[in-house]
DNA sequence: GTGCCACTTCAAGTCAACTTGAGGTCAAGG
DNA sequence: CCTTGACCTCAAGTTGACTTGAAGTGGCAC
C-alpha cells in the first residue's frame, strides 16, 4: 500500500530531493521505511498537491506548514484563504496593469517608447510604487527590511517607500 | 542640476544601496561626484521608473540592462515586449484560477475543505502542475534546473515534472 | 582648522526553496 | 556471496536582488 519515495516522485512530479526537504520541513511525513529507502502513505499525494496550490497562491513553505493542525489534518482558516485571495487579486491588477501597458508599447507606433503617452503613464504607475515587481515579493509574505541602523527613529523617517506593494489600507 | 544619492533616493523611493548596486550592474550611471558623493542626471528618475516597470514585468535586471543601448537610451525590443506581455497574460489567467478557488474556498460551506468539490478540483490543477508557484518563478525567465548528472540521458527522463510553468508551447 | 556625519568602498551576509556532492548503506539480482 | 544501483545523510552550494558591516574620506558648519 505504502509508496517508496521514487514512485511518489514520479506520480507527484515533485524530485525526490525536494520530498526530502519537504520531510525535512516538516511538510509531509514518511510512514517508514524499505531499507533505508522512505516508504510514504499514498495520500501523501493529496498533501503534495495541497503544498503546490499553496505555493501557487504565494504562500511560503513556513505558511504552508502552519496550515497543517499537529495531527496533520489541514486546518486552514478560512479568513486566512479570503485575504491571500484578496491580496493575489491586487497582483492579478497590477500584472493586468503591466501586461496591457506591455502590449500596447508592443505596437504602439511611436518611434521611441519614451514618447508614447501609454507607456510614460505606465511608467508613472511603476514609478509612484503602484506596481511593485513580482518574483520573490509577488504574492508572499514579505518582511520589510529592517533599517534600524542606518536610518535612526528620529531621523525623518520618509525615505523609505512605503507600501511597495500596497500592503497598507488603500 | 544634478541630484545627489540622497535626493535620487527620496525622490525615487529607491534606497541609496540600491542606486549603488544598480551602477555597479550597469543599470544606471551618475555622472559625476561632489566629494565622494555621487551625482545623478535627472534622467535617472525616469531610468529607474523604467527598471521598476521591468521588475514588475517579470524581467530580471540582467534582461533589463540588456534593453538599454550602450548609448544609454532605452531599446526595447517590441517582439520581446509582446512575448512578455503573452507570458505575463498566462501567469495572471493562472493566477485567477487560484484566486477563484481561494475564494471559493473561504466561503465554501463543506465542514472540511477536502470535501468541497472546487476545492479539490483546484487541487488536481495544483497536482498536475498546470498552476506552478509564483514567487520567484512567476513571470521571470527561469532556468530549469539542470539533472544532467542525477539522471543520466538514457534512463526514461519521464521522472521530471515538464513545464511547471507551461514553459513550451501550449 | 577641525570635527562631524553622511557618504564612500568592498566583502560578506541574507533569504527562500531547493539542488548538489561526497561518502555511506542496503535490498535485490545474478 | 558479492556486486550494483538507488537510495540514504549531512553539509555546502546556488540564484537574484539586495542589505549590512567595517573601515575610510571629505565637504561643510562652526
Amino acid at each position: 500500500m505504502a509508496l517508496d519515495i521514487t514512485e511518489v516522485a514520479k506520480r507527484s512530479g515533485v524530485p525526490a530531493s525536494t520530498l526530502r526537504f519537504y520531510e525535512e520541513k516538516g511538510l509531509i511525513v514518511s510512514v517508514g521505511r524499505r531499507g533505508l529507502r522512505r516508504l510514504f502513505d499514498p495520500r501523501v499525494l493529496e498533501r503534495l498537491a495541497l503544498i503546490a496550490l499553496g505555493r501557487a497562491a504565494g504562500f511560503s513553505l513556513d505558511e504552508i506548514g502552519r496550515m497543517f493542525a499537529p495531527d496533520g489534518r489541514p486546518r486552514i482558516d478560512r479568513r486566512v484563504l479570503a485575504s491571500k485571495a484578496e491580496e493575489l487579486d491586487r497582483t492579478i491588477q497590477k500584472l493586468s496593469a503591466v501586461r496591457d501597458g506591455l502590449q500596447h508599447a508592443a505596437v504602439c507606433p511611436a518611434p521611441s517608447h519614451m514618447e508614447c503617452p501609454t507607456f510614460r503613464r505606465l511608467l508613472r504607475g511603476a514609478a509612484s510604487g503602484t506596481i511593485g515587481a513580482p518574483g520573490n515579493k509577488l504574492a508572499s509574505g514579505r518582511r520589510e527590511p529592517e533599517y534600524s541602523k542606518s536610518a535612526k527613529p528620529g531621523k525623518a523617517p520618509r525615505f523609505r517607500r512605503r507600501n511597495k506593494n500596497n500592503r497598507g489600507k488603500p
